[in-house]
RNA sequence: GGGUGAUUAGCUCAUUUGGCUAGAGCGCCUCAUUGACGUUGAGGAGGUGAGAGGUUCGAAUCCUCUAUCGCCCACCA
């Protein structure tokens, strides 16, 4: 088959990927040893950005590699409703339709975001293919499926009738622009610049006044107490007596609470417990009364005085600073710097509101995940991550799982009409009542936090606990993520798979970083920086995409984008096919494969190669150092492969042996560049089948470790005739030589390599001698167009005096020989035995010239 | 406030139990070349490994401090 000079992906990536689909080659097989990854589902409301490029990059080298390793291997794809983002993303659909949420039911648009989400669905299983992902499709799972909603019920139920999930009246970070609340791990907190205000409260009995220092003055009106340190002298006399509230006239309780710094402001601090978090604490220890001033969409409640009802909160803060100046109230304000948490979507101003919710008691669940990963059950790349998760999970809080928005899976709990404090669980949730006796139940209208059905997406997937799959691929081998959402999600894998299964959901972690635009900015559509991983595949090629973004790849580490290695990776490809189109021209279309026998020096020192490259790339691989191992690959193809191999194998071509070699090569590169280089195994006249029916590396061959040293001999003679020709303008040259059988069975190749004239057998002679070996060789150059040589060997020898007295001194040094372990030494003798017969070999040519 | 990561060639980054002359890609310079490939080949320049100190026979790697940048977490009003 007559293969064009340039490798073309677009004109075979999609069949090549149709015939793999069709060919049933990334099912499973019934190997005894099982390797298995779950992808995250990409959220289904747009379409993938580059770090889903990357995700899938990264995933599909790992399964096309244990696949290769005889293993069987399972990669789950999947698809994420992913509740609240989507909920934002079709919130702005509608704004660009000018309606909003409020102009539907929650079911009519439950059905329109249904209908939304079907579309980009498609859009990425179509994606996943040009990505090449090796997935299988028969596992496909969307996170609205039957089995994932079933599971997230049933984690419900089992949670709560062992009392690990919880209703409670707390306060919670809620959004008032979104209309919903959020867990702890949700609420962006920012640094920002603020006003501390000097507030006076006078006693109730005339006989003084306090001042308190706040942040938020509009609060007032929900004080419950004013508190100061039991310590504190300044204030002790205030304790047990009432302060009148500003604005209102209430009268309110002086306390005393550990938690106040006298330091901070004037020691004195109001107590506002429905709308901040360390004063609910505080009024739950005091029992005082939590009164709300703020409502869920972040107006001023309409029982607050007349003036600030239906304010903003904005508005009340600025209102409340001036009536309280006004009343001479306002002692000073001060500017402060404070943190502040925002919406992480919208920007919107978190407000501690008191509601009722579901919470998972998550102090009691994650003991378990602290003590398995304390007993290193699972292996974290990077390493640093198990610390951090065991400090998260020592300090978590209990997590708040009802999301007051349309789209997500319904809450299975169902609340008594008559009787507030009686909830049942049923997974009837189509249902908005039910009957039960002569009770009546109202579902509950939220839905769960996304993060809590796909805490279970490890075992969901697997059709967890009958299935088959579940039985053979659980634990997963890797859990491979964005490191940003270690705790959001991983975290959370972890507890409830241990809580679920009994086991860890999976065996080994592997974290990612973000990929940033090439300044190091953080990619955002808003930013108009996001690099689109399908149009660097239509430009660049699938494979190129893919080698290209694993170039960089470190665990947890950002970096930025650099298209120039997607351009690399585009040559490297293109480098492969030509090393194809080589090969196939000289072998024809013969059909029938001799056993590979080496002859030349170069054919054993290539098969040494390969054998070592097969070793160490593995190695990498199946450390997950994907980046190496492409360095690695990428070597031995161009430098081993294509620069010196099949060059020097054009004097004395062995087709038996560039068929092997090509096959092989072709194999270790198959993880890196799965269309390229099935593309070419179907070119191959004498294979018939898909690359992916080999399931194994190639077997290594024999080689003589003699011989490969004498190719590597070849080499530094190569390297330096090049050197000289080249510092010379040197041309039509011979080398001559004496005494080195091996120097005659490579002659051919040594002529190729340098493009000398000819490689000569001579007793003796004079000319240019090379200083690299120990061989008598020398370039028949004459005294005065060598003389010229003579600056380089100066320069030469300089630096061999200086690797010489290096090592010298590291061999007089005492302390060295009897502390360094004895091959180093041994190392570093023989290395100072070369050096010293290199230089020998310059003073004397030095000599002859000057 | 508490953690944590980084700082290596012009640029982007590697270097895993401390031990070859600290590497790669891109860029740069010189040269070559009509049958695998210009998405090519050969050769080359370029680094006191942020700074200071320490441990060690030996440090980019371990320890301490300093500087700069980044990330995560946090209920100080």
């Amino acid at each position: 088959m007559k293969l064009p000079k340039v490798y073309e992906p677009g004109q075979y990536e999609s069949d090549i990927y149709a015939l793999w689909e069709k060919s049933g080659a990334f099912r499973p097989t019934d190997s005894d040893k099982h390797f298995s990854i779950v992808m995250p589902p990409p959220n289904a409301n747009g379409n993938l950005h580059i770090g889903h490029g990357l995700t899938l990059a990264i995933e599909d080298v790992m399964i096309r590699h244990h696949r290769l390793k005889g293993e069987s291997a399972l990669f789950v794809p999947g698809a994420d409703h992913a509740g609240f983002e989507t909920w934002t993303v079709y919130e702005k659909e509608l704004a660009k339709q000018g309606k909003s949420r409020f102009d539907f039911s929650r079911e009519q648009l439950y059905e329109q975001i249904w209908d939304f989400v079907s579309l980009n669905k498609g859009n990425y299983q179509q994606q996943f293919r040009q990505l090449g992902a090796s997935v299988d499709w028969e596992h496909y799972t969307y996170t609205l499926d039957e089995k994932v909603v079933k599971q997230a019920h049933a984690t419900f139920r089992k949670m709560f009738e062992q009392s690990l999930i919880y209703r409670a009246e707390k306060l919670i970070s809620y959004c008032t622009f979104h209309g919903t609340g959020f867990a702890d791990i949700e609420v962006t907190h920012k640094e920002e610049q603020g006003h501390l205000w000097y507030i006076t409260y006078p006693l109730t009995d005339g006989s003084g006044e306090l001042t308190v220092a706040t942040a938020r003055p509009e609060t007032l009106f929900g004080d419950a107490a004013v508190a100061v340190h039991p310590d504190d002298k300044r204030y002790s006399k205030f304790l047990g007596k009432t302060v009148k509230l500003p604005l209102t006239n209430r009268e309110i309780p002086v306390i005393a609470d550990d938690f106040v710094d006298p330091k901070f402001g004037t020691g004195a601090v109001k107590i506002t417990p429905a709308h901040n978090q360390t004063d609910f604490e505080v009024g739950k220890r005091h029992d005082l009364p939590m009164i709300r001033v703020i409502n869920s969409e972040g107006f001023i409640n309409t029982d607050m005085p007349e003036a600030y009802r239906g304010l903003t909160v904005d508005e009340a803060r600025e209102r409340s600073v001036a009536d309280l100046k006004e009343q001479g109230l306002l002692v000073k304000t001060e500017a402060i710097v404070h943190s502040v948490g925002h919406c992480y979507k919208c920007d919107t101003v978190i407000q501690p509101l008191l509601r009722e919710q579901w919470f998972v008691d998550m102090q009691t669940l994650v003991k378990p995940a602290i003590a398995a990963l304390k007993a290193n059950k699972i292996s974290f790349q990077p390493a640093a991550k198990q610390q951090q998760l065991i400090t998260y999970f020592e300090n978590t809080r209990d997590w708040n799982i009802s999301r007051q928005i349309a789209w997500g899976i319904p809450i299975p709990a169902f609340q008594n009409v008559d009787e507030p404090d009686d909830w049942i669980v049923d997974e009837r949730v189509a249902e908005e009542f039910l009957q039960v006796g002569d009770k009546t139940y109202r579902r509950d209208p939220d839905v769960f936090d996304t993060w809590f059905s796909s805490s279970s997406w490890p075992y969901a997937t697997l059709n967890f606990p009958d299935g088959e799959e579940f039985k053979k691929f659980y634990p997963l081998s890797v859990m491979e993520s964005g490191h940003d959402i270690l705790f959001a999600w991983v975290s959370r894998m972890i507890v409830f798979g241990l809580y679920n299964t009994g086991e860890v959901p999976f065996t080994s972690v592997y974290l990612h970083g973000m990929i940033q635009d090439e300044h190091g900015q953080k990619m955002s559509k808003s930013k108009g920086n996001v690099v689109n991983p399908i149009e660097k595949v239509l430009q660049y090629g699938s494979d190129a995409f893919r080698m290209g973004i694993i170039a960089d790849e470190t665990a947890g580490a950002n970096r930025p984008y650099d298209e120039s290695k997607l351009v690399g990776a585009r040559n490297f490809a293109n480098k492969l096919w030509n090393i194809a189109r080589y090969i196939e021209s000289l072998v024809g279309d013969v059909t029938e494969r001799e056993a590979p026998k080496s002859q030349s020096a170069a054919d054993h020192w290539v098969l040494g190669k390969l054998q070592q490259t097969q070793e160490r790339l593995t190695k990498q691989l199946d450390s997950n150092r994907l980046s190496e191992a492409y360095d690695t690959l990428y070597h031995f193809v161009w430098d081993d492969v294509a620069d010196w191999y099949i060059e020097a194998s054009k004097a004395q071509p062995n087709l038996p042996l560039l068929m092997h070699v090509l096959e092989s090569t072709l194999l270790l590169a198959h993880p890196f560049a799965p269309f390229l280089t099935e593309t070419i195994w179907q070119t191959l006249a004498w294979e018939q089948d898909s690359i992916l029916a080999k399931r194994t590396y190639a077997e290594p061959l024999d080689f003589s470790k003699q011989q490969m040293a004498n190719f590597t001999e070849i080499m530094t003679i190569v390297s330096e005739v090049r050197l000289i020709l080249n510092s010379l303008k040197a041309s039509g040259v011979t080398l001559h030589y004496t005494d080195a059988p091996f120097i005659t069975d490579n002659a051919a190749s040594i002529k190729q390599l340098t493009r000398l004239r000819a490689v000569v057998e001579a007793p003796s002679g004079t000319g240019l001698s090379l200083t690299s070996t120990k061989h008598k060789t020398w370039l028949d150059i004459d005294q005065a167009t060598a003389a010229a040589y003579v600056k380089d060997l100066e320069e030469q020898g300089t630096k061999q005096a200086a690797a010489i007295k290096q090592l010298e001194g590291r061999l007089a040094n005492k302390g060295y020989v009897a502390n360094a372990p004895e091959a180093i030494i041994a190392q570093t003798k023989a290395q100072l035995t070369e050096a010293k017969q290199v230089l020998e070999n310059i003073e004397r040519e030095k000599l002859r010239f000057s």
